[in-house]
DNA sequence: GTTATGCCTTGATCTTTGTCAAACAGAAAA
DNA sequence: TTTTCTGTTTGACAAAGATCAAGGCATAAC
């Protein structure tokens, strides 16, 4: 197995040694579409790493609704804040979006190399931080705009990731409507309607933006505060080169 | 000044001298009614525990709507996960609710104290942890669940908190309508609604439940999770016995 | 090629919540 | 006591989304 997982920034601390006491505890896996990593309820004793595809994390309601809370990237950990509570219990359900390589480990072997390492704790703590803002930007999004809004603001970071204002979209439709807590119908309405505004032009999961500035408008995106999310901070003095094998 | 920060969770593992080091840097202030902390934006090199009175956070939308993200409560800190940014900048504004005590302290003080204990790092984490299990959960509430549902979640928890079925609003009712992300008059109709229902009745901000099962039917409690917040776990063998003076 | 399957779109209608405006109530100031 | 202020309530109405039902369109299976 020749995945370095200092490619993730909760990893990028650990020298060596470290890396190979985590790597004892860990299992890799293999996940068809839509196959379940754990539920919403499960005892939480551990964490995950996405090696490839997209892990979809997500809530139901009694109605049988889901509402995505985050769709996981690979590269990225997820679930490993919740070690730090007496009884872990998973918040969200987790699902594999495609088929997905994901290595798992253990909480209580990962707590123990943490007591050791200050530095490893600083950069769980700008994690952990860089979710809460995130978090919090999204309680914003949800009550402060309406649907258009956020479909346009995900449209316009989605174009600046790519650097073209013609691109793929990340998923499908559907599961961007769950994302931005709308119904598939209204997703489809809206995008609908900035076609006939000459705003962008669609054509299945393609969208070529032709309006850049309009969209922009639509999006609100004139707000004072950053949206780009803050790189946490390590250790003044201590930046420890990233090993990529 | 006769107060032991160590009430706050946050600092409950901070020996005499520790204590002492970020007493240093620390400020104390009062502020009056609807007086301002910070707004969002503004750089953050410092974060806050409460005294007395209740701090609210919250956001502005471009069309001047505000949305009450938390109420800190006394004893409890807030804007602490910022210091692990590099540039960090509060993500929420922050006013006094009726008058209000606070302490303030600097960031960089506090992260030289941090990077010489492992155990309050180890504290600092678990509280991130609880807050994000909050965020998530409020996500939830937002778009899975109706105003009235959320309304009534929050009577019942607040009716639970106090042990009795009859109680007192913890806020002004308008200032709970924003809490709940919704308007006023939305928040008043609802209420009135469930009286008109026979499930509570009210006398300006004294609420009496008269049916808890259909209160607790219209807020869907019986979902599967545990609704209660976990106590986030210290490092294991190092249980620090908290001196209240 | 034909059929099935899953996703997306479209239209009609309904529900929920927000908006605006006015009336009201209670507490504090005059 | 009267006035004023602020917060709450009420009603009529508008708007955004949700819901329900049907139709379209692609890709994969037969």
């Amino acid at each position: 197995m020749n995945i370095d997982i200092r490619m993730a920034h909760l990893f990028s601390a650990l020298n060596e040694d470290q890396v190979r006491q985590v790597m004892e505890s860990s299992h890799i896996g293999t996940f068809k579409d839509g196959e379940s990593l754990f539920e919403t309820g499960d005892e939480a004793n551990r964490f995950f790493l996405v090696i490839g595809g997209q892990i979809k994390l997500f809530r139901v309601s009694s109605n049988g609704d889901q509402k995505i809370i985050d769709i996981i990237q690979p590269g990225n950990t997820f679930a490993e804040a919740l070690m730090f509570m007496e009884h872990p219990i998973y918040p969200v359900s987790a699902e594999a979006l495609g088929p997905a390589k994901i290595i798992s480990f253990d909480n209580r072997r990962f707590l123990q190399i943490l007591s050791g390492s200050i530095d490893v704790c600083f950069r769980i703590m700008g994690t952990m931080s860089q979710r809460l803002r995130g978090l919090i930007k999204e309680i914003d999004d949800l009550t402060l705009q309406s649907a258009t809004t956020r479909l346009c603001a995900m449209l316009l970071h989605r174009m600046e990731d790519v650097g073209q204002d013609h691109f793929t979209l990340p998923a499908a439709k559907g599961v961007l409507a769950a994302r931005l807590s709308m119904k598939p119908e209204t997703f489809s309405r809206i995008l609908q309607n900035l076609s006939t505004k000459d705003i962008l032009r669609t054509k299945s999961n393609e969208i070529q933006v032709l309006d850049e500035n309009l969209l922009r408008s639509l999006a609100h995106l004139e707000s004072i505060y950053g949206l780009e999310p803050e790189k946490p901070c390590a250790l003044k003095g201590q930046s420890i080169p990233i090993d990529l094998n």
